[in-house]
DNA sequence: CGATGGGTCATACTTTAGTATGATTTTACG
DNA sequence: CGTAAAATCATACTAAAGTATGACCCATCG
């Protein structure tokens, strides 16, 4: 009981004590050169001293930092192209293979067919009955349309 | 001269002032409670009251704030369909007519010749014709390329 | 006014793309 | 192990795409 209320009013206890031994030393003080009349200034001048620095610390202990935020906006570009995520199910739903996405991704980069073969090490007839195989499932029936429905379905980037 | 030292050490000589006018209350004071041995502790609370106060407002005006910076991230969603604005240097430099960029945003969406020229209510032919100039101008061979290409370039959505 | 550039169109030709069909091989799975 | 899906390749054909060349119209500009 008694420790909780002492730990709870820790500051103020602490202020309450700085402030006894304070008026305790003014008091001493007050004895010691009381007797010395012309010694009042240097009387005043120490108590003046003693509470200045009494209020700075109490300033400093008792108000709260004052903060000055600085905001700065930071802009943050998503994804785009650094970060392309396929849509599995959409691929599976469509039922197209791995080959079939590789050849389609080359043809979305402006590859021609015999190039794709050259690329993939396969002949041109297999490139082309791939790409007949990927406008069937994305029906299309042009390369150009296969490129952008896949992109607009995010198979490729 | 004299204008530019007063602005310059303003709050110095705040200070000096707060300190010449404490210092004329505490004389007067002193006169007029010496006279009454009693009023000792009075007068020394006046005192530490005042200094006490005076700590206070030091404290709070010498401490500098402190700064605390808060970073917002502010995600930027970039063109994706919405806002798109045609790189119109690029096109200039390149030297793309206006006709051309109709031709290769049609062809970006998958049109055949054919198709484009039916849309624009132009023959075959005239599709040919821009098609050519567009690759040509575009440094490519293909319209699948010129689709990568233009969309690269931002010269397209 | 004549030169220029954009747009249009045509013919003729080459190249590439796409379709149809059939076949072989590889790979994954119950 | 056998089967189904995937991958491979070929041949033959049709349909687009792309190239080359020349021509015409029309607005603009020095």
């Amino acid at each position: 009981m008694i420790r909780r209320f002492l730990s709870k009013n820790k500051a103020v206890l602490g202020y309450g004590l700085s402030l006894a031994v304070l008026l305790f030393i003014l008091k001493w003080l007050e004895l010691r050169f009381v007797i010395y009349d012309h010694a009042m200034e240097l009387y005043v001048g120490a108590i003046a001293l003693m509470f200045t620095l009494l209020g700075i610390w109490l300033a400093r202990k008792l108000t709260r930092p004052q903060k000055e935020t600085i905001i700065v906006e930071k802009t943050v570009y998503p994804d785009s192209s650094l970060g392309f995520v396929p849509d599995e199910t959409e691929i599976a739903h469509l039922g197209i293979s791995k080959r079939e996405l590789e050849v389609l991704e080359l043809m979305a980069q402006g590859l021609s067919n015999e190039e794709i073969g050259n690329r993939l090490f396969v002949s041109l007839n297999t490139i082309k009955t791939h790409s007949s195989r990927i406008f069937e499932k994305l029906d299309v029936s042009r390369r150009t349309q296969a490129v952008e429905k896949a992109k607009r379905l995010r198979l490729i980037p």
